[in-house]
DNA sequence: ATGAAAGCGCTAACAT
DNA sequence: ATGTTAGCGCTTTCAT
């Protein structure tokens, strides 16, 4: 990359000004002398240097995305969103995989500031959902605009895009009480997590208000890997007395609970009855249809990126934007109280 | 960002030069001056500019990747094997989806080099596949080291790790063959996709070998998407005298296929045999055990890095390094020859 | 052991 | 309409 600016002003022969005239349109530029300056640009093969251009104008145009997990497919189309926004409005996106680690997660925050990123649109980790003074310490101290989506973090005040756990987790459960279903188990995750606590919230709060008294054998606490939903349904399944129906609260652990279902022998819903919270969409492809929570992760990854950018415009706006998305609950079969699962309960 | 390094400079009472020794740990500083100088970057929050450093340095350490798709679980775990070796390498990754279109890719070649990355590492979009001077030449104009990743560009000759597809498809076929499948049918990739083409010759290769005679008919063309496979599959399951097993060339297309099968309400291997040309994790969880052809993604994205780094580091190697690994067939059962299916058509 | 100064590639006043 | 020049924040000779 050795040609520069001044390689065109003096093949064109005119100053470094009129070049960056050309090159960023700016100012009056006699047609003729353009047409020369894109000529030499042409020939040398020219292409401007996004990092002079960044630290003469004090702007970098980067974005920087972190997500705990690339390959979960949840964050993958969050990713989708976010960097479709991105891209329209003319800004570059640096995406970091923090792979559940507060350590990388921290690293890559020391990374997007040396880069200059304008603004970050966050993820946290889920680990980081417990009090951590010194990993607050780095968010707070960044000095750049931080967007959180989907979780948030503890004792911070960022701006953000949630999801109402509560609200989905609640009628999820109501929708399994209303097909006639008292023992109802849950998959959540661990309770430094906030999404996992509102979705244990939501769920006791539905069998409450239908006095249906709440058992703690029938909670279980992952981590939302699959490993997790795995374990936590094998035992569910074997329990004594166990519940005739399961709410899993997160994709990965909803296919580990089905994992461990089908492993058993077991069909859905005719031995036992299913909701996750989250669309794991390739098991309707297997003709395994699973009703679910729907959060809207691509109109996440949207709304994320627009608050960000009018955060950005509008240096005053000092009040926090805190967007809470309904989650929307999609039934498809799986919540049925079947009579064969009836029966086997009722012995 | 206000504080700069002159910052630090003034208020730790020293020159820029000290300042930016303690910072790269360079030169001679007496230990008393360097603690003066860390207690004020302490103090201000001082993070120094990657922009302006890349700039005097003329080293940027930033490798671009080139995905056709974050979302297809084959290039997930590409990036993960891709991304971890460039943070241990100490290099920065900009990672860009290029959505199966070229002229985002383009675009996105446009802009690492505009970042100034030092080096680039593509899966080229399969639609490339057919010869494109202009894209070709940009790539070829682009002054930047570059390595492929699982995909050719044809009349190119770029450094890159690829697999034998070749090998794959004959290998998978063959394994059909054996169990006594006669009419095999494969769902490959578009003709103008080198992977496409390969792993029909594989196909073709098997069985010409075993004198089975080639039937056009059993030969179904998708594009790598699900929707795809599901379509071939359809019409493949819906043909007269239909093949008792299938052989599908991608991901995506392997679930599609199942798809269309688990509609018409067969089983695999009962009603109809099937290999895969990726594994297609998922699957196994829900109890549907597929055979595939394993393709070492992780393994690949690691050799990916290397190449390049070496390529960056040894100024002078013109010669061109391809290396192609041998996939793996992994058998568990999906290509058993089922008597159920073998009655069937045996009618 | 430390400082002064030039320069990396570009933009943006200011002049002409 | 075009040119001159002073930085942007940092590293790196070259002095001292």
């Amino acid at each position: 990359m050795a040609v520069t600016i001044r390689d065109i002003a003096k093949r064109s022969g005119v100053s470094l000004a009129t070049v960056s005239r050309v090159l960023n349109d700016s100012g009056y530029v006699k047609d003729e002398t353009r047409k020369k300056v894109m000529d030499a640009i042409k020939e040398l093969n020219y292409t401007p240097s996004a990092i002079a251009r960044s630290l003469t104008k004090k702007k970098t145009n980067i974005i920087g995305v972190l997500v705990p997990d690339i390959n979960n497919p949840y964050f993958g189309e969050l990713i989708k969103g976010i960097s479709n926004s991105i891209d329209e409005a003319n800004f570059n996106m640096i995406l970091c995989d923090t792979d559940e680690n507060m350590k990388k997660e921290v690293k890559a925050l020391k990374l997007l500031r040396e880069q200059r990123s304008e603004g970050i649109i966050i993820t946290p980790t889920s680990a980081e959902d417990t009090f951590n003074s010194e990993y607050l310490s780095v968010l707070e101290n960044l000095g750049i605009p931080i967007v959180l989506v989907a979780g948030d973090v503890k004792y911070s005040s960022f701006n953000g895009v949630f999801v109402d756990n509560i609200k989905g987790a609640f009628e999820a459960t109501q929708a399994l009480i209303k097909e006639g279903h008292q023992k109802i188990g849950i998959i959540t995750g661990r309770l430094n997590s906030k999404p996992a606590k509102d979705r244990l919230m939501g769920y006791k709060k539905a069998l409450t208000i239908n006095d249906i008294p709440i058992d703690e054998k029938n909670i279980y606490y992952g981590d939302y890997r699959l490993e997790s939903g795995y374990k936590c349904a094998k035992q569910l399944l074997k329990m004594e007395n166990r519940p005739t129906a399961v709410f899993t609260c997160g994709y990965l652990m909803t296919l580990g609970t089905i994992k461990a279902i089908y492993e058993e022998g077991m069909k859905i819903p005719e031995d036992i009855s299913l909701i996750s919270f989250d669309k794991v969409e390739v098991l309707s492809m297997l003709g395994q249809n699973i009703s679910y929570v729907a959060e809207d992760t691509v109109e996440m990854g949207k709304i994320a990126v627009k608050m960000l950018l009018d955060n950005l415009s509008s240096k005053e706006s000092e009040e926090v934007k805190r967007i809470t998305l309904a989650p929307k609950l999609v039934l498809n079969g799986s919540e049925k109280y079947a009579s064969k699962n009836r029966k086997i309960n009722n012995i």
